[in-house]
DNA sequence: CTAGCGATGAGACTGATTCTCAGGCTAGCT
DNA sequence: AGCTAGCCTGAGAATCAGTCTCATCGCTAG
């Protein structure tokens, strides 16, 4: 069966190249990881990365995956999201598509958004602390549409 | 030996009635519960209300504890709030002291801190967005003064 | 082509949180 | 005050996400 080869987008590739510069040889498992956060816009939990690797002809341990997605996230190319919900959840960190969720407490549905004053206020709070601000996370918390 | 009698804040006063008014029975793990977070200003852990209503006299079942957090915050006067440590904490809400937190990525402290601009950008999103905002929670990560 | 060493994954382990259920205590009634 | 229904408690088992261990696999420098 032909593998489907797809386009790698920016992200998978400045993904692998900051791999590399960092001194990590190749490996299957984590570029199975890699391309399949490149495909998503929103973030997964560890159990569907494991889930949808292996509805794929390619299988990830749950220890290769958690370790993988650590490494990406030291390496600042992924994001470690804790919305709420007991379980963590792990995104791709595109500069150009910064965003934050809404979670609704009855169904547990996702929804991204992105609001440029927010962010203001937040970069205007992190040069006033006596604290050297790395990141943010922002989680609003309510009931979707369809829910209410 | 004589016992404290502490003078009861607003906020104890309003969760006991608001427990009352929900046709909570009254229970000596609950009282010692809200007595406890009473007296807080910032969020404790689960394991950390354990362990200080044990070193008073009066130890209450980690089951209780967990239970009756739950209760508190479907009442909407605590806030669990999780600050990707793997363990949620726990807040009482107070109308006049709302904030959020810093967390330290090295050594876990965690700060509070409060931004009128940053409260304001919330609300004007959650007005905006077709989904009933019922709260937030804002996390800053980084490292602290000590860990820099 | 081969050795050396990082990459991987099965499964045990940990720690936080939840569940179960027997016994305790409150609130309401007599 | 005494009695009862049913909520309140807590010890310990069960879950579950996430972490660790370690034998094996497979890059890649040479
Ligand atoms: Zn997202
Ligand atoms: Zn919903
Ligand atoms: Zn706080
Ligand atoms: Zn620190």
């Amino acid at each position: 069966m032909a593998k489907t080869k797809k386009k790698e987008s920016q992200w998978e590739t400045a993904t692998n190249e900051k791999l590399a510069e960092a001194g990590f040889r190749r490996g299957g498992a984590r570029a199975a990881v890699v391309s399949l956060l490149d495909e998503q816009s929103c973030a997964l939990s560890a159990y569907e990365i494991e889930e949808l690797l292996a509805a794929r002809e390619r299988a990830v341990g749950r220890a290769s995956i958690y370790r993988i997605l650590e490494q990406l996230d030291e390496l600042g190319v992924v994001s470690k999201v804790e919305l709420g919900q007991a379980q963590a959840r792990y995104e791709p960190i595109r500069p150009d598509h910064h965003h934050h969720h809404l979670v609704c407490d009855k169904c547990g549905a996702v929804i991204a958004f992105d609001d440029a004053p927010l962010e203001r206020a937040v970069d205007s709070i992190s040069k006033r602390v006596d604290f050297a601000v790395e990141g943010h996370e922002i989680v609003l918390h309510g009931l979707c549409a369809d829910c209410r």
